[in-house]
Formats: C-alpha cells, sequence, structure tokens
DNA sequence: ACCTGAACACCGTTCAAGT
DNA sequence: ACCTGAACACCGTTCAAGT
C-alpha cells in the first residue's frame, strides 16, 4: 500500500520532470485559469478578455484552455462562482453570536460590499448572469451561501416565510447598492478605448445646460459627491429595521 | 418663403417615388432601425442581436445599418435611451397633485417597474451600461427624468440635499428589484440554446440535496413562489417611509 | 441618397496531430 | 497527458462601388 503511494508519486514527479515546460510558467488547472480570468478583468476590463487574449496571458494557445473550461460562457460562470464561495473562507470570525442575526447580516453585507469593491468589473457578472437555480437571487447565488443565510436567521427567531422574505429583501437591497457602486467605481478604472473618435479635442465632460435642466444644473456638485459609505450604512440599517417587524412571521 | 417650402416638399415627395424599394418594406430610419433592435431582443434574447441578424430582420444587409447608428455600442445605447424617454410620453396622467411627492414617486416607481416586465431582456441594458455622465444613475439615467425628479421632490418639501439623497435611493431601490424581477422573468422567456450539451435526457431542474442544504431543500417551495408584486410594493413603502424622515433636509 | 459586395481583422470552437 | 496548427463559421466594421 505505502509502497504503491511511493511508486505513484514517485511517476508523477518523475513525468513532471520529464515534461520540458517554458521556464517561466506554472502548469495550467482549472483554478488557474478560473484566477487568471478575473485578474484579466480586474486589469482591463470585461470587454477586452477573449479567449485568445487570456491564453496569451497565461503563455498558451487559446486552445489549451478548453481543457480546463468548457467554452468561454463555462469561464465566465466559473469566475462568478469562484468569487461567491470566497464568501465562505472568511468565516463569521469577528462576528459574536451575541449580535444574534443583525450581526449576521451586518457581517455578510460587508463581506459581499468588500467583493464587489474588490472586482469592480466582475461584479455585474456576478450581478446579471442566470443563477444555476430560478429561485437563487443575485448576489447571494450560491446553494451553500442560502443555506447559512436561512440557518443563520431561522436559528435566531425568524420563521420560515420570514426567513425566505428576507432573503428575497436583503439580495434586493445588496443587487442596487452594489451595483451602482461597483458601476460607478469601475468606470473610472476602464482603460478607456471608447472614446477617441473626434477629431477635435472634444471634452469628455457632459456639461449641463441650466437653460434645459436648471435643477440638475444647479445641484451637479451634490450629484457629484461620493457618498457610498454612508449610503450604504444608513440604507442597511433602515432594511434591518424592517426586517425586525417580520422576525416572527 | 412659404413656395420654397412647397418646392423643397414637392422635390422629396419625387424622389421618393422615383426610388425603388422590396414591396413589404419601410424606409430606413434611425427610429425604425432602434425599434426593431429591441423588438429583436425582446422575441430572441440580448446574445442573438447581431449587426447581421438585426439587418436581415429588416429585409437589408447588416452594413447599410451603419448609415443609421455609429456600430453596435451606439445601437446598444440608443435602444436605452428610446425606452428610458418612453417614460415621459406618459406624464403623470392619473397622478393627483394633491398626492404630493409619495404620489409622484408611486408613479415613477411603477413606470419604470412597467418598462422592466414590458423588456426583461433589454433591462439589463439599462441597469449596465454607462451612463453619459458619472453622476446618472441607473435606471433613472437621463438629465431629462433627473430634472423632472429634483423638480418634483423640491416643489414638495424636499431640501437640495435630501432631494438629491432621495434619488440615491431611488434609483438602489429600483435597480436591484426590477434586475431582479426582469432576470426571473426574462429566464422563462429565453430560446434556451445552451442546455443541449448532454447527451443523456439530463434533468434540467437543480435538484437540492438534502443531506447538504437541509433548510433550503425544506423552504424550497418558499423560495420558489412568486411574491415580486407584493415585495415590491412593501419595499417601496418602506423606502417612503424613510424618505419621509429626510423631506426637510 | 441609400444600399451592397468584397474584404479585413478578430472572434469562439473543433479536431487531428504533435510531443 | 498536455498543448498546438490548421481550419471553420461567424462576428463587427470599412470602403469603394453600384443604382
Amino acid at each position: 500500500m505505502r509502497n504503491d503511494e511511493s511508486e505513484v508519486a514517485a511517476t508523477r514527479e518523475g513525468s513532471r520532470l520529464e515534461q520540458e515546460r517554458p521556464p517561466g510558467r506554472q502548469p495550467l488547472s482549472r483554478d488557474l485559469v478560473v484566477g487568471r480570468g478575473i485578474a484579466f478583468v480586474d486589469e482591463h476590463g470585461l470587454p477586452a478578455l477573449t479567449m485568445r487574449g487570456l491564453g496569451q496571458s497565461l503563455g498558451v494557445e487559446a486552445m489549451s484552455l478548453y481543457r480546463y473550461v468548457n467554452g468561454r460562457e463555462d469561464l465566465l460562470d466559473a469566475m462568478v462562482e469562484h468569487l461567491v464561495d470566497r464568501l465562505h473562507l472568511d468565516p463569521a470570525d469577528e462576528m459574536q453570536p451575541a449580535d444574534g442575526w443583525q450581526g449576521y447580516l451586518q457581517w455578510l453585507a460587508h463581506a459581499v460590499r468588500g467583493l464587489a469593491t474588490d472586482h469592480p468589473h466582475v461584479f455585474p457578472l456576478v450581478a446579471t448572469r442566470h443563477p444555476s437555480a430560478p429561485w437563487l437571487r443575485p448576489p447571494l447565488r450560491s446553494l451553500k451561501i442560502v443555506e447559512d443565510f436561512l440557518q443563520a436567521l431561522t436559528s435566531r427567531g425568524f420563521g420560515d416565510s420570514a426567513a425566505v422574505a428576507a432573503y428575497r429583501a436583503f439580495s434586493s437591497f445588496l443587487l442596487g447598492h452594489l451595483l451602482l457602486e461597483a458601476a460607478s467605481h469601475g468606470a473610472s478604472t476602464v482603460p478607456a478605448e471608447e472614446v477617441l473618435d473626434e477629431g477635435d479635442a472634444e471634452v469628455p465632460v457632459t456639461e449641463v445646460d441650466p437653460d434645459d435642466f436648471p435643477l440638475t444644473g444647479r445641484l451637479r456638485p451634490l450629484l457629484s459627491e461620493d457618498r457610498d459609505d454612508e449610503e450604504f450604512e444608513i440604507a442597511l440599517e433602515s432594511l434591518l429595521n424592517r426586517l425586525e417587524e417580520m422576525v416572527g412571521h
């Protein structure tokens, strides 16, 4: 038994030494391909992600990727899944059980928000790709996280239908706030390859004509302020208050 | 003056009679191209919208479209703009001025919701495409509608920053709820061209393993229930209550 | 003025072939 | 076992040319 295992290991090691791999390259794997896909979109934006381009960024031809990924659509799904699964590697360490369901939802909200701000260009995928079941609601779109969610709430006083209603309300809340936040934060990070058709020095800043839109013109400084943090906290607090009214069913 | 106008009109009419057009086809125009683009996505889904396919559905080669539309990206932007502008053709007729800002927001919320349910496959574009200014927040993404919004609220007791905060909260609310609603409603309407790789009779329904996910398994009937209408109304009511607390600034 | 044929660069994807 | 060359079908887009 032990000998067999050693032999197999030795053989693996041997064949690994035999194969000549370009020096700077790691051995390919699904995780590596998916991880590089996420990093690629983080750097260059979603439209830039092509099978050929991703292959090149891994030092390989595009066709090699098809051994680890079932086409481009499967790659995108895997990228989303990879990010959403990450929500579990950080178990609720900082969370006291005494905090109750409010503490759990606070932790979860900020965990998902961290995902959105870390990957503003990938988050639209998390938000809009069809989940694997129709009753899964982005961005809480994995079976595991739904199970956690329902467990956390039902074990802390929620009735069945109240827990499900909370899942729905919480998903909508996260989706709306984080998608808008990711969009505005991601817009500044794009390589900006679209605004170069105009020959003259056109100003890219959209100016508001005060005759047509007097209020918008006057309030533009307010509209341009970045209040994402406090908006999120206030809206979250309000949602928790609303949920509190339906705890017992 | 009047004669000149008549002459021009006559000339236009003349050239129109000269040109021989395939019998069943309307004369092309930007509005026609954009409108057909929306109808095409409604029928076949977003991935099916190609310049060649859209041209064919208009009885024309793809290259003809470039006379009316500045490429595919411009077409998508125009489709979004077309739908959002429609929110103004329906001025607040059914709305009594006595209803106050709550009445306006109720009307606007249902108008945008109608847009989402009428075009579930296009709404993701309304939700995720970059607006023309960074401080415009989907789905309330036109200058005109923002002006209306701010006018409606500031003329009904809102301070400047309260009106802007309301715009932000309202956008997030609409985006989260309507994007999820459009996704679940649109998923059933797709031609479904992706699930046909498996050779055997694989069941497309995702089954929940009760050992791994006991709660999700038990609550699956609740999770699958369609509660979109009442969820939307309740969440909207709650948002209006929240806004009420910050009317005076 | 309005539409098209032909062409270009670039996709995703398959498969037989290399090592 | 793992990667690639060659090929295919299909994109978006341009432009000279037709009517």
